[in-house]
DNA sequence: CTCCATAACTTAACGGTGTTAAGTTAGGTT
DNA sequence: AACCTAACTTAACACCGTTAAGTTATGGAG
């Protein structure tokens, strides 16, 4: 009520300032590309000013890719009404992919850059819980796929087969992001290629529909 | 004949002292995490010493990696002559996978980290030819197997399959890479996770066998 | 043999980077 | 009115990749 919590509210508004002008500028031109102080010039702050509301670089881009995956969580939440087990694994695998174009740079940072796992205790999303794990979701899928005998009976193991689909749709997009502007392979359109891929992963693990 | 010869083998091998510094720096510690400080410290010459060999430090790097991608296609010849194109897929696969866990750190550099393509005037190596090009022999078994009538008519298309086989391999191995330390997932070991993509992308191509 | 051009470097420096230390200022508290 | 602290700014540090200019050894020409 006082203006301390004017105080409290401007300073949040700062540092939300800060989070999408490195939002914006990490998204057009990559993490390394931007500066400390080509986010300040941003947001008419000094640079040093940025270190105030944050660690350092790395840390900003840590707060925005756990927020940003928040998101993807929440779009996987509208496909988790779909019945179909099998159709919620094809969903959600475009779902993914779409996530990964709209925020290359942030999918390059959690999945393709190595580095230690952030600790458990400050990470903000929760383990497991379909909601916010985005794997947790996938697992969820696959595991109801299994149990209705949706698959063939060698694919029993929820993790491993997880772990398969995860791993498929993550190399189209891996390529894509590092090698797509490579002339050295004639590139198939994105679209096709993830369509591809989850069609063969399905059609993989799925009970055979035919005989030859 | 005379000592311009020595002269010009003696600038070899400070290049090749370089490159060899370069790559042990590289594969230890990420293309990023090198200056070319400290490549020059290793073999005691000063940084600008570099650019007298090297345009800069992306080309630097670019030559590994067309010389480590060799190396890659040399341990495809030898799986070159299985007759069956499917068994040479799936052993292409594994040996990819045994290539990607005995040099991380090149793997990384080659596949998972975005730089600008190399100019195809200066690539060492020669396209399409599948002794060179590891992707150009992929391609070769994916055509054997698709003008053999292995896999599913709806799969034609020589360059989307080998490009989604090779994003399948590709994503097992770079998720490994990259987040095989990451407790948020009860990993499968590797080469379960290898072996459970090979085969379900196999199934998911071929005709199918059975009925149910 | 001398002179000189060139190759193969080194030293110094430039403009940039992330980050830290120290100084400043506005505003609430006592 | 005095003071304290939050929220900054300015200045500076230790790096970075890269370039310009200077140095030194050496092969070749006259």
């Amino acid at each position: 009520m006082g203006p301390t919590e004017r105080r409290q509210r401007e300073r949040e508004e700062v540092r939300a300032r800060i989070l999408d002008a490195a939002r914006d500028l990490f998204v057009a031109e990559g993490f390394d590309a931007v500066t400390m102080r080509r986010i300040a010039d941003r947001i008419e702050y000094s640079p040093t000013a940025i270190y105030f509301h944050f660690k350092d670089k790395e840390s900003l881009l840590q707060e925005l890719c756990t927020s940003d995956f928040q998101k993807l969580a929440a779009q996987f939440l509208k496909i988790a009404r779909i019945d179909d087990p099998v159709e919620r694994v094809r969903r959600a695998g475009i779902a993914y992919c779409d996530f990964a174009v709209e925020h290359p740079n942030h999918y390059r940072l959690m999945f393709m850059t190595p580095h230690p796992p952030i600790d458990p205790e400050d990470n903000a999303i929760e383990r497991g819980n379909p909601e916010q794990d985005a794997y947790a979701f996938l697992c969820s899928a696959i595991r109801e796929a299994i149990e209705t005998g949706r698959f063939r009976p060698e694919h029993d193991d929820v993790e491993l087969v997880s772990q398969t689909v995860w791993a498929g749709v993550h190399g189209v997009i891996a390529l894509n992001i590092a090698k797509h502007t490579d002339p050295w392979v004639d590139w198939r359109p994105l679209k096709k290629r993830i369509k591809s891929m989850i069609d063969v992963l399905i059609d993989g693990l799925s009970k055979p529909k035919r005989s030859r």
